[in-house]
DNA sequence: ATTACTTTACCGAACGTTTGGTAGAATGTC
DNA sequence: GACATTCTACCAAACGTTCGGTAAAGTAAT
């Protein structure tokens, strides 16, 4: 099995159990993969696996939500581009962000400046989509950071209450927070 | 050590790793209690602390939060008072809410309920303010999901930024989220 | 007040299990 | 035959948990 087959298997695990949680046995169960063919994949063990999975995910951002906010549509296009892939990432809502997951406890530590890196470039974009569809670049970084935070927090919020409808509504409410007049 | 001293030592260890990362190991040299020492205490082992935790954290919640919301004072008041013990609460941001990281792997199955449970009267009470601060009804619930937005999305966007900041912003915002007219 | 008994709080050492990780043999694939 | 891939079998270390026991504080009876 290939290295590009293995990671998405790998991800809903460290998505829903975060790194501690995410044993090589619950990988080794994911895969289908025995412990040590998956050592033979990542020789650097489940730190590497969780590394090479934050970047499997770093570009998909890149290719998902980044380059299509860039495009050549109108804003509000872009950004429904942005959410229909968001809704889909997310499972509608039903599952926790690797980013959020990974920032807990020992994984913080190996893994802190490559979580606020993608974090950093997404607010950048968002900042961006927001001035070109007019807002004042004064107010167009604190509209993307509400944004991330109502996707951050709908995703917590939906999880402990078990309604995935949260976080529906709160990207329904995107294009309100970013480019509202 | 009595039980009131012990508890307030484990709380931090599960906020920062998790259920399945605060070990014991972790746990007992936060209390300075040997494991034995713990397990006398605690008969149910980890998952009675951790049932005890969320208890104590449901107390707290109830007598600096919700009890406040109840109180005499004007709907603004009332909201300035529950700000200021977030904040402190939260240690300005620094701390990731035991809610949202016990809502994660294993945990979720042993505590769901419990947090459920926590979560909706935290809306409730909050959806009561909206209302008594001349809110309508079908307004009201609404408004006080995007607060609890807020709230988590801050704590998670704080952290994996780093910048304790967003929380703080987040929380002075709450008026608004919550009362506007 | 003194003695004897019970309880509480704590700890060192070990329990069986699971962890992350390895070595080497089997299996395919070219 | 050679190569990469997967497996079974194994390991030391850490996991959550329990055992056996000590020291001190209560409690009761004399």
């Amino acid at each position: 099995m290939p290295k590009s087959d293995i990671i998405p298997k790998l991800i809903p695990v460290f998505r829903h159990y975060g790194y501690e949680g995410a044993t090589v046995s619950r990988l080794s169960e994911a895969t289908g993969l025995k412990k040590a063919s998956l050592y033979h994949h990542f020789r650097g063990g489940k730190e590497q696996m969780a590394q090479e999975v934050l970047g499997f995910v770093g570009e998909w951002l890149k290719t998902n939500i980044f380059t299509p906010l860039k495009s050549s549509k109108p804003a509000p296009e872009r950004l429904a581009d942005m959410s229909q892939q968001l809704v889909q990432f997310y499972e509608e809502g039903q599952t926790p962000c690797l980013l959020a997951v990974m920032s807990l406890g020992e994984a913080d530590n190996l893994f802190h400046q490559q979580l606020a890196g993608s974090l950093k470039q997404w607010l950048n974009e968002l900042s961006r989509l927001a001035q070109e569809g007019g807002v004042p670049e004064s107010k167009a970084k604190a509209r993307a950071e509400d944004a991330m935070i109502a996707i951050q927090g709908s995703l917590v919020i939906a999880r402990v209450s078990s309604d995935p409808q949260v976080f529906q509504r709160a990207i329904a409410k995107l294009p309100q927070i970013l480019l509202a007049d």
